[in-house]
DNA sequence: CACAAAATAGACAGGTCTGTCTATTTTATT
DNA sequence: AATAAAATAGACAGACCTGTCTATTTTGTG
Protein backbone atom coordinates (compact mmCIF):
# COMPACT_ATOMS: atom_id res chain seq x y z
CA UNK A 1 0.00 0.00 0.00
CA UNK A 2 2.79 2.22 0.65
CA UNK A 3 3.29 4.03 -2.94
CA UNK A 4 7.25 4.00 -1.69
CA UNK A 5 7.40 0.76 -1.99
CA UNK A 6 5.56 -0.39 -4.53
CA UNK A 7 7.20 -3.81 -4.67
CA UNK A 8 6.66 -4.83 -0.81
CA UNK A 9 9.97 -7.48 -0.72
CA UNK A 10 10.47 -7.30 -4.45
CA UNK A 11 13.13 -9.47 -5.46
CA UNK A 12 15.00 -9.81 -2.43
CA UNK A 13 12.85 -12.14 -1.25
CA UNK A 14 14.68 -15.08 1.91
CA UNK A 15 14.42 -18.29 -1.22
CA UNK A 16 16.42 -16.08 -3.48
CA UNK A 17 18.52 -14.47 -1.20
CA UNK A 18 19.76 -18.36 -0.31
CA UNK A 19 19.91 -19.49 -4.08
CA UNK A 20 22.36 -16.61 -4.58
CA UNK A 21 24.51 -17.19 -1.19
CA UNK A 22 24.21 -21.31 -2.27
CA UNK A 23 24.94 -20.36 -5.85
CA UNK A 24 28.18 -18.34 -4.79
CA UNK A 25 29.38 -20.95 -2.39
CA UNK A 26 29.46 -23.07 -4.86
CA UNK A 27 30.48 -21.78 -8.01
CA UNK A 28 33.24 -20.08 -5.68
CA UNK A 29 34.86 -23.93 -4.71
CA UNK A 30 34.36 -24.98 -8.35
CA UNK A 31 33.73 -23.12 -11.03
CA UNK A 32 30.84 -21.71 -13.23
CA UNK A 33 30.01 -24.38 -15.78
CA UNK A 34 31.29 -27.20 -13.41
CA UNK A 35 28.14 -26.74 -10.58
CA UNK A 36 24.92 -27.52 -12.15
CA UNK A 37 21.64 -25.99 -11.40
CA UNK A 38 20.75 -29.32 -9.76
CA UNK A 39 24.08 -28.97 -7.28
CA UNK A 40 22.73 -25.46 -5.94
CA UNK A 41 19.23 -26.10 -5.71
CA UNK A 42 19.78 -29.57 -3.85
CA UNK A 43 22.75 -27.53 -1.29
CA UNK A 44 19.83 -24.77 -1.04
CA UNK A 45 17.33 -27.19 -0.66
CA UNK A 46 14.92 -25.35 -2.94
CA UNK A 47 12.72 -26.48 -5.80
CA UNK A 48 13.72 -26.07 -9.15
CA UNK A 49 11.16 -24.09 -10.15
CA UNK A 50 11.73 -21.45 -7.30
CA UNK A 51 14.88 -20.77 -8.79
CA UNK A 52 13.61 -20.28 -12.47
CA UNK A 53 10.66 -17.96 -10.81
CA UNK A 54 13.26 -15.80 -9.77
CA UNK A 55 15.70 -16.01 -12.32
CA UNK A 56 15.39 -16.63 -16.34
CA UNK A 57 18.17 -18.96 -16.46
CA UNK A 58 21.63 -19.89 -14.81
CA UNK A 59 23.82 -17.16 -16.55
CA UNK A 60 20.70 -14.26 -14.86
CA UNK A 61 21.58 -16.61 -11.49
CA UNK A 62 25.67 -16.22 -11.78
CA UNK A 63 24.79 -12.40 -12.68
CA UNK A 64 22.78 -12.08 -9.81
CA UNK A 65 24.87 -13.43 -7.43
CA UNK A 66 28.10 -11.67 -8.42
CA UNK A 67 26.25 -8.23 -8.00
CA UNK A 68 25.27 -9.45 -4.79
CA UNK A 69 28.71 -10.34 -3.57
CA UNK A 70 30.22 -7.29 -5.31
CA UNK A 71 27.99 -5.15 -3.06
CA UNK A 72 29.00 -6.92 -0.12
CA UNK A 73 32.65 -7.27 -0.84
CA UNK A 74 32.61 -3.22 -2.00
CA UNK A 75 30.58 -2.58 1.51
CA UNK A 76 33.44 -4.99 3.31
CA UNK A 77 36.55 -2.74 1.57
CA UNK A 78 34.77 0.16 2.82
CA UNK A 79 34.67 -0.39 6.32
CA UNK A 80 38.05 -1.56 6.22
CA UNK A 81 39.38 1.70 4.49
CA UNK A 82 37.32 3.65 7.27
CA UNK A 83 38.24 1.62 10.40
CA UNK A 84 41.97 2.63 9.08
CA UNK A 85 41.71 6.66 10.03
CA UNK A 86 42.31 9.43 8.74
CA UNK A 87 45.81 9.11 7.27
CA UNK A 88 45.25 8.83 3.55
CA UNK A 89 48.17 7.12 2.80
CA UNK A 90 46.83 4.61 5.61
CA UNK A 91 43.18 4.29 3.98
CA UNK A 92 45.08 3.57 0.51
CA UNK A 93 47.14 1.08 2.56
CA UNK A 94 44.23 -0.29 4.31
CA UNK A 95 42.85 -2.27 0.82
CA UNK A 96 46.56 -4.31 1.29
CA UNK A 97 44.99 -5.39 4.63
CA UNK A 98 41.50 -6.75 3.36
CA UNK A 99 44.00 -8.42 0.32
CA UNK A 100 45.95 -10.12 2.98
CA UNK A 101 43.19 -10.91 5.65
CA UNK A 102 41.00 -12.67 2.16
CA UNK A 103 44.25 -14.37 0.65
CA UNK A 104 44.59 -16.02 4.16
CA UNK A 105 41.11 -16.83 4.88
CA UNK A 106 40.63 -20.24 5.35
CA UNK A 107 37.98 -20.48 2.72
CA UNK A 108 39.69 -18.42 0.01
CA UNK A 109 39.41 -20.05 -3.33
CA UNK A 110 39.79 -17.81 -5.19
CA UNK A 111 38.34 -14.52 -7.21
CA UNK A 112 35.20 -15.72 -8.76
CA UNK A 113 34.80 -12.64 -10.53
CA UNK A 114 38.46 -13.24 -12.40
CA UNK A 115 36.79 -17.60 -13.12
CA UNK A 116 34.08 -15.48 -14.39
CA UNK A 117 36.20 -13.93 -16.90
CA UNK A 118 38.18 -16.96 -18.20
CA UNK A 119 34.70 -18.80 -18.33
CA UNK A 120 32.56 -16.62 -20.11
CA UNK A 121 34.77 -15.24 -22.84
CA UNK A 122 32.45 -14.39 -25.70
CA UNK A 123 32.33 -10.35 -24.88
CA UNK A 124 29.37 -9.50 -23.64
CA UNK A 125 27.65 -12.12 -21.26
CA UNK A 126 26.24 -11.63 -18.08
CA UNK A 127 28.98 -13.08 -15.83
CA UNK A 128 31.75 -10.89 -17.57
CA UNK A 129 30.50 -7.66 -17.40
CA UNK A 130 29.46 -8.39 -13.87
CA UNK A 131 33.12 -9.11 -13.41
CA UNK A 132 34.30 -5.77 -15.00
CA UNK A 133 31.46 -4.24 -13.51
CA UNK A 134 32.88 -5.12 -10.00
CA UNK A 135 36.47 -4.51 -10.72
CA UNK A 136 36.08 -1.40 -12.28
CA UNK A 137 34.27 -0.17 -8.94
CA UNK A 138 37.15 -1.13 -7.15
CA UNK A 139 39.47 0.64 -9.30
CA UNK A 140 37.34 3.91 -8.82
CA UNK A 141 37.75 3.82 -5.41
CA UNK A 142 41.45 3.48 -4.98
CA UNK A 143 41.23 6.75 -7.50
CA UNK A 144 39.17 8.26 -4.60
CA UNK A 145 41.61 7.44 -2.01
CA UNK A 146 45.01 7.81 -4.48
CA UNK A 147 43.77 11.73 -5.12
CA UNK A 148 43.03 12.07 -1.36
CA UNK A 149 46.37 11.33 -0.07
CA UNK A 150 47.44 14.03 -3.11
CA UNK A 151 49.02 10.92 -5.07
CA UNK A 152 50.31 11.61 -8.46
CA UNK A 153 48.13 10.46 -11.85
CA UNK A 154 45.74 8.99 -9.41
CA UNK A 155 44.19 7.35 -12.22
CA UNK A 156 47.27 5.38 -13.54
CA UNK A 157 48.22 4.67 -10.02
CA UNK A 158 44.85 3.12 -9.37
CA UNK A 159 45.19 0.69 -12.69
CA UNK A 160 48.69 -0.37 -11.46
CA UNK A 161 47.07 -1.26 -7.98
CA UNK A 162 44.81 -3.29 -9.31
CA UNK A 163 47.18 -5.01 -11.09
CA UNK A 164 48.90 -5.52 -8.17
CA UNK A 165 46.11 -6.93 -6.62
CA UNK A 166 44.58 -9.65 -9.28
CA UNK A 167 48.07 -10.84 -9.50
CA UNK A 168 48.40 -11.18 -6.04
CA UNK A 169 44.85 -12.90 -5.81
CA UNK A 170 45.57 -15.31 -8.32
CA UNK A 171 48.93 -16.52 -7.54
CA UNK A 172 47.94 -17.08 -4.16
CA UNK A 173 45.13 -19.75 -5.20
CA UNK A 174 47.26 -20.79 -8.25
CA UNK A 175 50.36 -21.90 -5.82
CA UNK A 176 48.01 -22.01 -2.81
CA UNK A 177 50.03 -19.43 -1.08
CA UNK A 178 48.72 -16.40 1.17
CA UNK A 179 52.55 -14.51 1.38
CA UNK A 180 51.85 -12.70 -2.03
CA UNK A 181 49.51 -10.48 0.12
CA UNK A 182 53.06 -9.23 1.24
CA UNK A 183 54.56 -9.20 -2.14
CA UNK A 184 51.24 -6.76 -3.11
CA UNK A 185 51.56 -4.68 -0.31
CA UNK A 186 55.38 -4.01 -0.57
CA UNK A 187 54.93 -3.40 -3.98
CA UNK A 188 51.95 -0.83 -3.46
CA UNK A 189 54.13 0.43 -0.75
CA UNK A 190 56.68 1.33 -3.24
CA UNK A 191 54.35 3.14 -5.51
CA UNK A 192 52.99 5.09 -3.59
CA UNK A 193 55.89 6.37 -2.20
CA UNK A 194 57.11 7.17 -5.55
CA UNK A 195 53.91 8.98 -6.34
CA UNK A 196 54.13 11.24 -2.96
CA UNK A 197 54.41 14.63 -4.62
CA UNK B 1 66.13 -50.47 -35.97
CA UNK B 2 68.13 -47.63 -34.83
CA UNK B 3 68.53 -48.38 -30.62
CA UNK B 4 69.15 -44.33 -30.03
CA UNK B 5 65.33 -43.87 -30.77
CA UNK B 6 63.64 -46.88 -29.90
CA UNK B 7 60.63 -44.75 -30.09
CA UNK B 8 60.71 -43.76 -33.79
CA UNK B 9 58.44 -40.94 -33.86
CA UNK B 10 57.64 -41.48 -29.78
CA UNK B 11 54.22 -39.88 -28.70
CA UNK B 12 54.91 -37.10 -31.53
CA UNK B 13 52.74 -38.09 -33.95
CA UNK B 14 51.21 -35.73 -36.61
CA UNK B 15 47.67 -36.09 -35.72
CA UNK B 16 48.98 -35.62 -31.71
CA UNK B 17 50.34 -32.75 -32.69
CA UNK B 18 47.16 -31.50 -34.66
CA UNK B 19 44.83 -32.27 -31.50
CA UNK B 20 47.18 -30.65 -29.48
CA UNK B 21 47.23 -27.51 -31.24
CA UNK B 22 43.24 -27.79 -32.13
CA UNK B 23 42.31 -28.17 -28.57
CA UNK B 24 44.43 -25.35 -27.10
CA UNK B 25 42.99 -22.48 -29.92
CA UNK B 26 39.71 -23.57 -29.12
CA UNK B 27 40.19 -23.78 -25.29
CA UNK B 28 41.84 -20.37 -25.22
CA UNK B 29 39.08 -18.82 -26.94
CA UNK B 30 36.01 -20.57 -25.14
CA UNK B 31 37.52 -22.33 -21.82
CA UNK B 32 38.39 -25.91 -20.92
CA UNK B 33 35.06 -27.16 -19.76
CA UNK B 34 32.58 -25.42 -22.31
CA UNK B 35 34.75 -26.84 -25.56
CA UNK B 36 33.65 -30.38 -25.77
CA UNK B 37 35.60 -32.99 -27.34
CA UNK B 38 33.49 -33.18 -30.45
CA UNK B 39 34.63 -29.40 -31.20
CA UNK B 40 38.23 -30.42 -31.19
CA UNK B 41 37.76 -33.32 -33.60
CA UNK B 42 35.41 -31.79 -35.63
CA UNK B 43 38.05 -28.80 -35.84
CA UNK B 44 40.84 -30.96 -36.14
CA UNK B 45 39.13 -33.57 -38.46
CA UNK B 46 39.93 -36.42 -36.43
CA UNK B 47 38.70 -39.55 -35.47
CA UNK B 48 37.63 -40.00 -32.26
CA UNK B 49 39.22 -42.90 -31.30
CA UNK B 50 42.47 -41.64 -32.52
CA UNK B 51 42.13 -39.00 -29.85
CA UNK B 52 41.83 -41.90 -27.23
CA UNK B 53 44.50 -43.55 -28.28
CA UNK B 54 46.94 -40.55 -27.55
CA UNK B 55 45.06 -39.78 -24.36
CA UNK B 56 43.79 -41.06 -21.72
CA UNK B 57 41.27 -38.12 -21.01
CA UNK B 58 39.96 -35.06 -21.69
CA UNK B 59 41.84 -33.61 -18.75
CA UNK B 60 45.09 -35.71 -20.29
CA UNK B 61 44.20 -33.61 -23.59
CA UNK B 62 43.93 -30.52 -21.47
CA UNK B 63 47.31 -30.89 -19.50
CA UNK B 64 49.10 -32.26 -22.86
CA UNK B 65 48.74 -28.97 -24.76
CA UNK B 66 49.40 -27.21 -21.82
CA UNK B 67 52.56 -28.64 -21.63
CA UNK B 68 53.24 -28.50 -25.38
CA UNK B 69 52.41 -24.73 -25.15
CA UNK B 70 54.25 -23.76 -22.23
CA UNK B 71 57.51 -24.73 -23.95
CA UNK B 72 57.00 -23.20 -26.89
CA UNK B 73 55.82 -20.14 -25.38
CA UNK B 74 59.15 -20.27 -22.55
CA UNK B 75 61.07 -20.50 -26.23
CA UNK B 76 59.50 -17.66 -27.98
CA UNK B 77 60.09 -15.35 -24.43
CA UNK B 78 64.11 -16.89 -24.47
CA UNK B 79 64.45 -15.78 -28.10
CA UNK B 80 62.91 -12.38 -26.98
CA UNK B 81 65.72 -11.97 -24.13
CA UNK B 82 68.59 -13.13 -26.37
CA UNK B 83 67.48 -10.56 -29.07
CA UNK B 84 67.33 -7.68 -26.50
CA UNK B 85 71.22 -7.86 -26.49
CA UNK B 86 73.74 -7.82 -23.72
CA UNK B 87 72.47 -5.52 -20.91
CA UNK B 88 71.01 -7.53 -18.47
CA UNK B 89 68.01 -4.57 -17.46
CA UNK B 90 67.09 -4.68 -21.41
CA UNK B 91 66.99 -8.21 -21.14
CA UNK B 92 65.00 -8.31 -18.40
CA UNK B 93 62.51 -5.32 -19.29
CA UNK B 94 62.94 -7.66 -23.21
CA UNK B 95 60.18 -9.85 -21.12
CA UNK B 96 57.66 -6.65 -21.13
CA UNK B 97 58.20 -6.48 -24.65
CA UNK B 98 56.85 -9.96 -25.10
CA UNK B 99 53.63 -9.14 -22.68
CA UNK B 100 52.91 -5.78 -24.83
CA UNK B 101 53.19 -8.28 -28.18
CA UNK B 102 50.66 -10.47 -26.91
CA UNK B 103 48.26 -8.14 -25.10
CA UNK B 104 48.18 -6.25 -28.24
CA UNK B 105 48.26 -8.69 -30.55
CA UNK B 106 44.71 -9.51 -32.69
CA UNK B 107 44.25 -13.17 -31.59
CA UNK B 108 44.60 -12.16 -27.89
CA UNK B 109 42.05 -14.30 -25.63
CA UNK B 110 43.80 -13.92 -22.02
CA UNK B 111 46.01 -16.37 -20.81
CA UNK B 112 44.89 -20.11 -20.87
CA UNK B 113 47.03 -20.78 -17.82
CA UNK B 114 45.28 -18.43 -15.53
CA UNK B 115 41.90 -19.87 -16.82
CA UNK B 116 43.09 -23.42 -16.03
CA UNK B 117 43.31 -22.56 -12.86
CA UNK B 118 40.06 -20.68 -13.03
CA UNK B 119 38.30 -24.18 -13.96
CA UNK B 120 40.30 -26.96 -12.06
CA UNK B 121 40.08 -25.91 -8.80
CA UNK B 122 39.73 -29.80 -6.36
CA UNK B 123 43.80 -28.82 -6.34
CA UNK B 124 45.47 -31.51 -8.01
CA UNK B 125 44.43 -31.83 -10.84
CA UNK B 126 46.64 -32.02 -13.94
CA UNK B 127 45.31 -28.85 -15.60
CA UNK B 128 45.89 -26.77 -12.70
CA UNK B 129 49.19 -28.28 -11.70
CA UNK B 130 50.47 -27.77 -15.46
CA UNK B 131 50.14 -23.83 -15.06
CA UNK B 132 51.36 -23.85 -11.86
CA UNK B 133 54.57 -25.89 -13.39
CA UNK B 134 54.59 -23.29 -16.40
CA UNK B 135 53.91 -20.01 -14.24
CA UNK B 136 57.06 -21.34 -12.19
CA UNK B 137 59.10 -21.28 -15.43
CA UNK B 138 58.49 -18.22 -15.95
CA UNK B 139 59.38 -17.17 -13.06
CA UNK B 140 62.35 -18.80 -12.85
CA UNK B 141 63.50 -17.39 -15.95
CA UNK B 142 62.94 -13.87 -14.29
CA UNK B 143 65.05 -14.88 -11.14
CA UNK B 144 67.92 -15.51 -13.34
CA UNK B 145 67.32 -12.47 -15.39
CA UNK B 146 67.08 -9.99 -12.10
CA UNK B 147 70.16 -12.14 -10.82
CA UNK B 148 71.99 -11.43 -13.90
CA UNK B 149 71.25 -7.58 -13.86
CA UNK B 150 72.51 -7.51 -9.97
CA UNK B 151 69.02 -6.41 -8.68
CA UNK B 152 68.75 -6.88 -4.72
CA UNK B 153 65.89 -9.52 -3.90
CA UNK B 154 66.04 -11.32 -7.21
CA UNK B 155 63.52 -13.85 -5.67
CA UNK B 156 61.52 -11.40 -4.16
CA UNK B 157 61.63 -9.11 -7.62
CA UNK B 158 60.98 -11.97 -9.65
CA UNK B 159 57.65 -12.64 -7.76
CA UNK B 160 56.71 -9.22 -8.42
CA UNK B 161 57.22 -9.06 -11.79
CA UNK B 162 55.23 -12.36 -12.15
CA UNK B 163 51.96 -10.78 -9.97
CA UNK B 164 52.40 -7.72 -12.51
CA UNK B 165 52.67 -9.73 -15.44
CA UNK B 166 49.95 -11.57 -14.63
CA UNK B 167 47.56 -8.92 -13.32
CA UNK B 168 47.80 -7.08 -16.96
CA UNK B 169 47.28 -9.86 -18.71
CA UNK B 170 44.41 -10.53 -16.72
CA UNK B 171 43.18 -7.05 -16.97
CA UNK B 172 43.92 -6.52 -20.47
CA UNK B 173 41.45 -9.45 -20.78
CA UNK B 174 38.59 -8.41 -18.94
CA UNK B 175 38.83 -4.98 -20.32
CA UNK B 176 39.44 -5.75 -23.75
CA UNK B 177 42.18 -3.23 -23.68
CA UNK B 178 46.19 -3.77 -24.35
CA UNK B 179 46.97 -0.84 -22.92
CA UNK B 180 48.06 -2.23 -19.49
CA UNK B 181 51.06 -3.76 -20.85
CA UNK B 182 51.99 -0.05 -20.67
CA UNK B 183 50.96 -0.11 -16.81
CA UNK B 184 53.38 -3.03 -16.32
CA UNK B 185 56.29 -2.13 -17.67
CA UNK B 186 56.22 1.26 -16.07
CA UNK B 187 55.74 -1.08 -12.89
CA UNK B 188 58.35 -3.12 -13.71
CA UNK B 189 61.02 -0.28 -14.39
CA UNK B 190 60.20 1.51 -11.09
CA UNK B 191 60.82 -1.53 -9.10
CA UNK B 192 63.81 -2.32 -11.29
CA UNK B 193 65.44 1.12 -10.64
CA UNK B 194 64.50 1.19 -7.22
CA UNK B 195 65.92 -2.35 -6.76
CA UNK B 196 69.21 -1.44 -8.29
CA UNK B 197 72.43 -1.95 -6.15
C1' DC C 1 -10.97 -18.02 8.10
C1' DA C 2 -10.35 -17.25 3.24
C1' DC C 3 -7.77 -16.24 -0.50
C1' DA C 4 -3.78 -15.37 -3.19
C1' DA C 5 1.01 -15.86 -3.72
C1' DA C 6 4.95 -18.67 -3.23
C1' DA C 7 7.13 -22.88 -3.00
C1' DT C 8 7.14 -27.83 -3.53
C1' DA C 9 8.17 -32.65 -5.70
C1' DG C 10 8.92 -34.95 -9.50
C1' DA C 11 8.50 -36.19 -14.06
C1' DC C 12 9.89 -34.84 -18.51
C1' DA C 13 11.95 -33.28 -23.06
C1' DG C 14 15.79 -32.41 -25.70
C1' DG C 15 20.27 -31.72 -25.77
C1' DT C 16 25.24 -32.41 -24.61
C1' DC C 17 29.00 -34.64 -22.62
C1' DT C 18 32.90 -38.25 -22.06
C1' DG C 19 34.50 -42.48 -23.17
C1' DT C 20 33.95 -47.31 -25.41
C1' DC C 21 33.37 -50.52 -29.00
C1' DT C 22 33.49 -52.58 -33.67
C1' DA C 23 34.37 -53.22 -38.27
C1' DT C 24 36.65 -51.09 -42.00
C1' DT C 25 40.04 -48.46 -44.44
C1' DT C 26 44.21 -45.98 -44.84
C1' DT C 27 49.11 -45.51 -44.09
C1' DA C 28 53.80 -46.85 -43.55
C1' DT C 29 57.48 -50.07 -43.49
C1' DT C 30 59.86 -53.99 -44.96
C1' DA D 1 53.47 -56.96 -52.45
C1' DA D 2 52.73 -58.33 -47.65
C1' DT D 3 52.14 -57.18 -43.11
C1' DA D 4 51.58 -54.40 -39.11
C1' DA D 5 50.28 -50.08 -37.25
C1' DA D 6 47.38 -46.13 -37.29
C1' DA D 7 43.31 -43.89 -38.30
C1' DT D 8 38.53 -43.90 -39.67
C1' DA D 9 33.15 -43.58 -39.27
C1' DG D 10 29.60 -44.18 -36.59
C1' DA D 11 26.85 -46.22 -33.30
C1' DC D 12 26.35 -46.61 -28.50
C1' DA D 13 25.95 -46.39 -23.25
C1' DG D 14 25.36 -43.82 -19.33
C1' DA D 15 25.52 -39.78 -17.28
C1' DC D 16 24.62 -35.00 -16.85
C1' DC D 17 22.74 -30.60 -18.23
C1' DT D 18 19.18 -26.63 -18.59
C1' DG D 19 14.72 -25.43 -18.63
C1' DT D 20 9.50 -26.61 -18.66
C1' DC D 21 5.32 -28.38 -16.98
C1' DT D 22 1.75 -29.97 -13.66
C1' DA D 23 -0.56 -30.88 -9.64
C1' DT D 24 -0.13 -30.23 -4.81
C1' DT D 25 1.08 -28.06 -0.58
C1' DT D 26 2.77 -24.42 2.18
C1' DT D 27 2.92 -19.71 3.47
C1' DG D 28 1.53 -15.15 4.45
C1' DT D 29 -1.94 -11.44 4.62
C1' DG D 30 -6.25 -9.04 4.86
Amino acid sequence: MNPTAKIPEGPASAKRELLLDTAWALFCQNGYRAVGIDAVLAKAGVAKMTLYNHFDSKEDLIAAAMDKKAAEILAGIDQTVDGAGRSPQKRLLAVFDWLEAWLSSETFTGCAFLKAVGEYTAGNDKPRRAAAAYKQALQDRLVTLCTEADLKSPAALARQLMLIIDGATIHADMHANPAYATDARNMAKALIEAAAK
